[in-house]
DNA sequence: GGTATATATTACCAAACAGTAATATGGAAC
DNA sequence: GTTCCATATTACTGTTTGGTAATATATACC
């Protein structure tokens, strides 16, 4: 019950869903999310946090960057349901085809270490 | 996006999920989630609204009574799908055997008209 | 009509949550 | 070493949420 709701809980804010959809096309370092986003770099790592724990996401480290990804949803069947699904929900949403149309653009070279 | 977000959110919070699993096996009026659930009757009410508002559940009168049951979802692509995965999902949590135990104990006749 | 009962609504409280600014951590580059 | 930069963590704030008690609504029964 608490993987279950847990997943809930993390894809139950609209920013937060957005970081999967956008994952859905590239791997992306916090700088980039935060770009995408426009909030505050705090509150992008808050949110990852969440979706990785929900194991939504996950993370390697790229010298000073980290990048995060999708996950395959090995370790919970509620993630992996969900991220399949959301694979085609949300598509014709102009929040989600807004930011990815905007995805090409934001590339960690113009924004973090300019 | 909004309707995707407030499914999330009618699935984040594990009595709600527990009224969706009960509502699975028969239809139930307001005292009878109430009893099975063991929470104020105000709260199980504004539960139902939340699982409602996101078309997950529908209602109909009875008398002074009110009967719940599951929606099929056909105005929420996002409801259906889960209210489907709902179905296998979570069948082994002990949470939700044990209420699944009692249900046939909790009889409207033996809770509200006494 | 009046009373009883099932449910919904309102008003309120404590806990959780999304956001931010400030600070800490840790690797890269010098 | 020191500095710089990307990210994480902490401390804090306003808003949302789950819960309750008290009240309103609506139907059945007399």
């Amino acid at each position: 019950m608490k993987n279950f709701i847990r997943v809930m809980k993390a894809l139950s804010d609209s920013n937060r869903v957005k970081i999967v959809k956008m994952l859905q096309h590239k791997t992306m370092c916090v700088c980039e999310l935060q770009s995408a986003l426009r909030v505050a770099q705090p509150t992008v790592s808050k949110h990852l946090k969440i979706l990785e724990d929900a194991g939504l996401v996950k993370h390697n480290k790229d010298a000073q960057w980290v990048n995060y990804y999708l996950s395959d949803g090995e370790n919970s069947p509620y993630a992996s349901s969900l991220l399949g699904n959301l694979r085609h929900w949300l598509e014709d949403e102009n929040e989600i085809s807004a930011l990815k149309e905007r995805l090409p653009m934001i590339r960690r070279e113009d924004i973090c270490g300019s």
